[in-house]
DNA sequence: TGACGGATTCGACACCTGTAGAATATATTC
DNA sequence: GAATATATTCTACAGGTGTCGAATCCGTCA
């Protein structure tokens, strides 16, 4: 959701934490919402098979946890995410962030220099973009 | 068990995946140790009152994990990390790139910017970490 | 209407994590 | 050497997550 969030945001709603299982999923939904348990379950087979109940138990507890939600026709249940995919990769990036950079932005910049093998591609291509984005921000 | 981590070269393959309670304890073993489960109980406790059962516990699992090691003197435990902060980091980081943006680094840039409210300063810090960076740099 | 087949509901289970009390072992001190 | 202060070991348990099988439900099609 948009919620004005500017450098500072203290009360965040909520951080939106998913699981391995949860991310994998919420991927299919995103995409192919309003979907069915069988259809993401099918789509993830690709990948790694589990069980058709399976997926649907996860899902139950996605909608229970607000992350999900059915629409019901007749007596199929079609979900839909209630959380955007900015707003999950918010939660995951922060919490990463704290966990193992004490929530410091900087830090990690230069740890992903340093230790993440940022190519001189990568690099220029990150300049770039950085470019682009001054003066837009403001905030501090 | 197993403490298997097959050191390869360059890229860490470990995983090194923390759990919260984990990453805690690691900060302050990385910062004192040696040092027994009582001083990090402690050094914990000014922020979140836990038993010291409970955090021995936790770094015994630990232990097992081969996240840390025990140099037992006399009756004394002292605990001593056998994964470094940046392997940690490492692995955080990546579990959160993968997760979020399918592995990719360049994506996760452009969110970063986007949406992670990157101020003109950082954006600059950046920069000039990516300058002084450039051309030591060769390939990942 | 009765069988068929997919969808849904329920209950289960194992393992991991966070948490901690109780019992036991070991030093240190008087 | 007994009392005292610590440390360590053991056992336990609740809640979350990943995984399913079995029992049901329900609409459709001969």
């Amino acid at each position: 959701m948009g919620v004005s969030r500017k450098g500072k945001a203290p009360p965040g709603p909520s951080p939106v934490e998913l699981t391995e299982a949860e991310w994998e999923i919420m991927k299919v939904v995103w995409e192919k919402q309003p979907c069915t348990a069988g259809t993401v379950q099918e789509e993830l087979a690709a990948t790694r098979d589990r069980a058709y109940s399976t997926v649907k138990t996860t899902m139950d507890r996605m909608v229970e946890k607000g992350f999900l939600r059915i629409e019901k026709i007749r007596n199929l249940q079609l979900f839909s995410s209630c959380v955007s995919a900015v707003e999950a990769r918010h939660g995951e990036f922060r919490r990463m962030l704290q966990r193992a950079f004490d929530g410091a932005l900087t830090p990690m910049m230069q740890f992903l220099i340093e230790h993440e093998g940022l190519s001189k591609d990568e690099a220029a291509q990150l300049r770039e973009l950085i470019r682009k984005t001054e003066g837009k921000k403001d905030q501090t």
